[in-house]
DNA sequence: TAAAAACATGTAATTAATTACATGTTTTTC
DNA sequence: GAAAAACATGTAATTAATTACATGTTTTTA
């Protein structure tokens, strides 16, 4: 029997329909918003995911309709959907966070503090992560005005935390070689 | 004509050859070493790569044998890869890194602060990311024992501190969360 | 000196992910 | 009331990436 790929995609899925039923659409939503941090899939991914969660017997789904005619499959879990995502979850997670950035490699071909290519393409990261910072932060007081926010999504609280950290950090290492 | 996907693998092989012609090998080894952190490729992924980059003209081999007769084949730039190389540096990089980490997707779903899975999940990611920030702070202490050191490789440097700082940043995290 | 680890290069099979194609509805904004 | 934006669902084509398969050499370690 061939293990193949870790199909994670599958377990998050598990989780957001956890939360509430959804569509694909709205977990489309989700991962350009909440986990989108931590983790990006494209509704051309999704759709196909969760017909094949539906075959396994995971997640079911129901129609509706919006308005005349706007067809929509709400999707939720089965029990034993909800018994994988509490299976994974418990279970532990030994692989360090995987990154790509695009940026930091150019910047490691570059040989010396002097060349001038430097300080602009430093600028230009600076402009943009100055950006995702603000809008986290503005979406950490939109989301979690009071601690009750904070205690009824705690996960969710966690991660737009580390998130908010994560992206101050980057601005502060940026500016430490910004002259 | 179809653009397809960026291909920046050939970029970043690019700018490894730039340094110092390299084999196939060698080059699987800088993605598990300095640039690991914020690239990844496996050697299945670079041979492939070596051979349509040569094809297109932005590299070239030569075959040299170690002791009796193991092959190897020494990769360097042409004047074509070079320019290259120099283009994709100086474009701009307006895209944010993407992150892929299963531990914090975890965390959203744990939904209050009382969750017993949640202090077991923090201090096991806890004893994974000191153990990579001790190895990263090693790396740094032997590759740039001195200035000098820090001058002649200033790209090495600066993402290797990035690096440091970003685990620094994720061990604190933690550590804020854990009691 | 034998075994293990590291060096070295590839391909095949499969899965993951992106980009593009394709279509239609509802809500909001000007 | 028209246009734009957002809602909603899918498939097709392609590229990226992982895992597994496959083989052999050289160096280091016990």
């Amino acid at each position: 029997m061939i293990i193949g790929q870790r199909n994670r995609l599958q377990y998050i899925i598990l989780g957001l329909l956890n939360q509430r039923p959804q569509t694909g659409y709205d977990l489309a939503k989700a991962f350009e918003n909440e986990i989108g941090e931590f983790w990006q899939a494209q509704h051309s991914q999704i759709y196909p995911m969760l017909k094949r969660m539906e075959t396994s017997g995971d997640i079911t789904h129901e129609d509706t309709v919006t308005g005349e005619k706007l067809a929509k499959k709400q999707y939720s879990l089965t029990p034993a959907g909800h018994a994988k995502l509490v299976a994974w979850v418990s279970e532990p997670s030994p692989e360090l966070s995987a990154t790509k950035d695009e940026f930091i490699l150019k910047l490691y071909f570059i040989k010396t503090a002097a060349d001038p290519r430097l300080q602009p393409m430093l600028q230009e990261q600076a402009v943009l992560h100055r950006a995702q910072l603000a809008h986290l932060k503005q979406r950490r007081e939109t989301v979690f005005p009071n601690q009750t926010a904070i205690d009824q999504a705690y996960g969710h609280y966690l991660i737009l935390d580390h998130a908010i950290g994560r992206e101050q950090y980057y601005v502060d290492w940026l500016e430490k070689f910004l002259r």
